[in-house]
Formats: structure tokens, C-alpha cells, sequence
DNA sequence: GTCTATAAACAGATAGAC
DNA sequence: GTCTATCTGTTTATAGAC
């Protein structure tokens, strides 16, 4: 009785008239699951408080979903095909392997520049983007399932770009250990802004983390990331 | 009838015997507490479990921290003092304006280092470290009092010292908004890899992150903080 | 498909015996 | 100080009316 599929028939089985109005209200769950749970966490918000942010009934999150664990799946579906999106205007197709396009190093090294500067205006400036990141969070402190839709979707492809991107830049091989982490800590290096938002707002004296701040924190980690690139370079 | 100081008299009012017993259940309790709030989370660990781990009595939470949220903030407080601890060993008196020391900018970037390799020891390293930083991160999430106890007691005197350190190894003041969000980012770039252990470990193929892979990681850090400072010294 | 009523389990707090 | 029993509220899941 319940409908644990992703992709869902428009010819409903059911008899309702408007077609459509099921998957608004299963896009109203998830929408809201993703804004509680990110907040406050998955264990810590009832189905009620979900069902009432999306103004819809509770039995509805069974009917869905199959249960609360359903709809958790369902989110990180949903923001996994959410953040492919953005992720592949800022970088193109992530799947092409950088290494064919014979990037030269200053092209390459403005590509990791630009990604980075997307990276930190995602992650850091987007109020919207809050609640995504912080469900993401939350979920790598206590790897389930639904970790693995973001992990391959998302997570694996972007890396291994960038690698690629790395090794166009500073002619470190793409997958060797070095520059996987290397590409793990420029990210995360911004990541932090997310995650400790709090302590950085009060030791910068920021009231609120808006573009100004953004582009300030931006700015930093360009000239980190070109620096180290630099170094790299020379190195040979 | 219930202890929420956080010192305590050696002289107990109670009738027990054996003085020292209340304090090892409390202990105990903070110990089991720090541990599965880490691991679980605050809402989703229930005080029974905590009891149980701890081999306490459920009621005992009541008597020595009044209820679960007083307990929550034992484990900050608890926390905070042994961390302030290691940092204080690391980095030597925290509450020194190192400035005042005219560190030669080489020695002034040698300690920078020797801090970043302390936090990667502790932070991707030690599996004890393990709770206590997914304790911490998990307060951040959803800033509580418990958060202010760390952030004075660690976070605040730690980033200072360190943004004293960078003026004397870089020029760049140390107050100044670059400096603050440089020293950021190099915490950060560490932090990540506790926060993102999961997919850190999947995509570089680690089953364990033990010392051979800290020191990776430790070995990339560095050469990031070195080529960072030059950077920064040889701009003006 | 939506909504209500209710069941069954479990939470944290508390009173009081020992 | 420790432990048990119990109160009160809340949780998810489910059965069935509409």
C-alpha cells in the first residue's frame, strides 16, 4: 500500500482527480523533512512537526514514504540530484576526465579557483543552501544508507574533477594520495565556515554571514588555493 | 537535593563510607554520557542508555546533574578543561600575547606548524578524540550554553594565540579580518577530516585512518601552512 | 489519496524505600 | 548516595472512515 519508489507514475493508481497533487504534497514532505532534520536532526523532529511545516497530514509520511526512515532516504535523493545540478553548471560535465582536455596550468588552476569560489558562495553565503548542508552533516556523523545517494552522486564525481583539475595545475598525478587529500582539505578549508558558523560569526564579530562575508572569506581561500598551487608548481 | 556544581566538597553530605564513590559514578556517567551524545547525538541517546554504559542507576543522573540537560553541560565542561589542557601543552601558555615574545618570523612558523600537527594528531588520529569532537560538532550544530563553555574556554584563546603566531611569522596583523579567517581556514582544512571521515575514507581507499594516514594528511597540512606564510611574507 | 483515532513503546522526571 | 516504581507526556506506526 505504500509507494517507496523514487520516480513515480503521473497516471496515479489512485482516484484522485488532479494529477499531481500526491507529488506536491510528497515534494512538501521532503521539502520540510530536509529543513527539520537539517536543524534540529533526524532523531530530534517528530513526523508531526513535518507534516505540519508542509501542511500536510501525518499519515500521509507512511503513505509516502513507508515511515519516517523512508522519508530520510527521500531527502538525500532529493538533495543529491539537487547539488549534481549546481555542481555540474560550476564545473561542466563532471564525468569528462579533465585530463583529456589538455588544460593548460594557469586554465586549469582558474577552474579550481572558480570552483572554489562556487564552493564557498554555496556553502557559506546561501541561506537556502543551510539546511542542505547541515542534513548532510548530520548524516556523515552517523553514516546510513542514505548517505550513500550523496556519496556517489555528488561527492565521488566532484573529487575526482577537481583531481583532475589538480593535476592539470600543478602536475601532481590526479589519483595519487597527495592530491586526494590535498583536494579534500581546499574543500574543506571552506566547509568549516558551514560547520563552525557559529564560533566564526562571534571571533569575526559577524552579526550575520551575508555576501560581504562571503566574498571576504572567498578571498582568502583563493589566495590560499593559489599559493599552494604555486608552491606545487615550482616544486618540480 | 540536587549537586549542579561542578566542583565538588570531598566532605559529601551523604552517610556513604567510601569518599570518592559519588564522584566515580559522576565521572562515569559524563564519560558514558560524552560517548554516546558523540556517537548518537544528544535527542537520540536516552538516559537510560547512559546509565547503563556508565553501569549506573537511571536516578543517578538525576541526583548528580539534576537531569539530562545538566549533564550536557558536564560533558562541555568536562571537555573543555581537557582540551585546554592539550592545547595548552602544544602551544604553552595560551593566555601569552605571543607578540610580545618577538618571535624571528621562521621560529614564529615553525610553532604554526608544530600546532597544525598537534590538532592533526588529535584530531584524525586519536579514536579516543572521537566522541569528544563529534560532541562538540554536534553542539555547534544547535548552539546551546553548553557551546559557550568550549567556545571561551578553547576555541577563543586558541585562535588567538594562533592569529598572534601568524602576525609574528607573516606581517599581517593580527586582529586584522584576513588574519582571523586565515587562521580559519587552516583549522578547517583539519577539522574536515574528522567531520568528513566517511567519505574521506571511501574515497581514498582508507579501511582505518591510523598514524600512517595522519601523517598524510599531517604531510599535506604542512605544506600548505609553508606555502601559505610565504606567500603572504614575500607580498610585501 | 487524505485524514482521524488509537495502539504500543518509550522518553525524562520524580517520590520514596533502603 | 543508590536504586526501584511510577507518573505524565510524546513518539512512530497502523487500521479504517471518508
Amino acid at each position: 500500500m505504500t509507494r517507496d519508489d523514487f520516480l513515480h507514475e503521473t497516471g496515479s493508481a489512485g482516484g484522485s482527480r488532479r494529477i499531481g497533487a500526491a507529488e506536491r504534497t510528497r515534494e512538501a514532505l521532503i521539502r520540510a523533512a530536509i529543513r527539520l532534520f537539517g536543524k534540529r536532526g533526524f532523531d530530534a523532529t517528530s513526523t508531526r512537526a513535518i507534516a505540519a511545516e508542509a501542511r500536510a497530514n501525518i499519515g500521509s509520511i507512511a503513505y509516502h514514504f513507508g515511515g519516517k526512515e523512508g522519508l530520510r532516504t527521500a531527502c538525500a535523493q532529493y538533495i543529491a540530484a539537487m547539488i549534481s545540478q549546481v555542481a555540474g553548471r560550476a564545473l561542466g560535465d563532471l564525468t569528462a576526465d579533465p585530463s583529456r582536455l589538455q588544460l593548460a596550468p594557469e586554465e586549469a588552476a582558474a577552474r579550481l579557483v572558480r570552483a572554489i569560489e562556487t564552493l564557498v558562495g554555496f556553502m557559506v553565503a546561501r541561506p537556502e543552501a543551510g539546511e542542505i548542508v547541515q542534513f548532510i552533516l548530520r548524516e556523515l556523523g552517523q553514516p546510513t544508507d542514505a548517505i550513500d545517494v550523496i556519496y556517489n552522486g555528488v561527492f565521488e564525481p566532484v573529487h575526482r574533477h577537481l583531481c583532475g583539475l589538480w593535476e592539470a595545475a600543478t602536475g601532481d598525478p590526479a589519483e595519487s594520495e597527495y592530491t586526494r587529500i590535498a583536494v579534500f582539505t581546499m574543500v574543506g578549508q571552506i566547509v568549516y565556515f558551514r560547520i563552525g558558523r557559529e564560533p566564526v560569526k562571534r571571533r569575526m564579530g559577524w552579526g550575520e554571514i551575508g555576501p560581504r562575508e562571503a566574498s571576504a572569506v572567498a578571498a582568502v581561500a583563493r589566495d590560499n588555493l593559489k599559493a599552494i598551487l604555486e608552491a606545487r608548481r615550482k616544486r618540480t
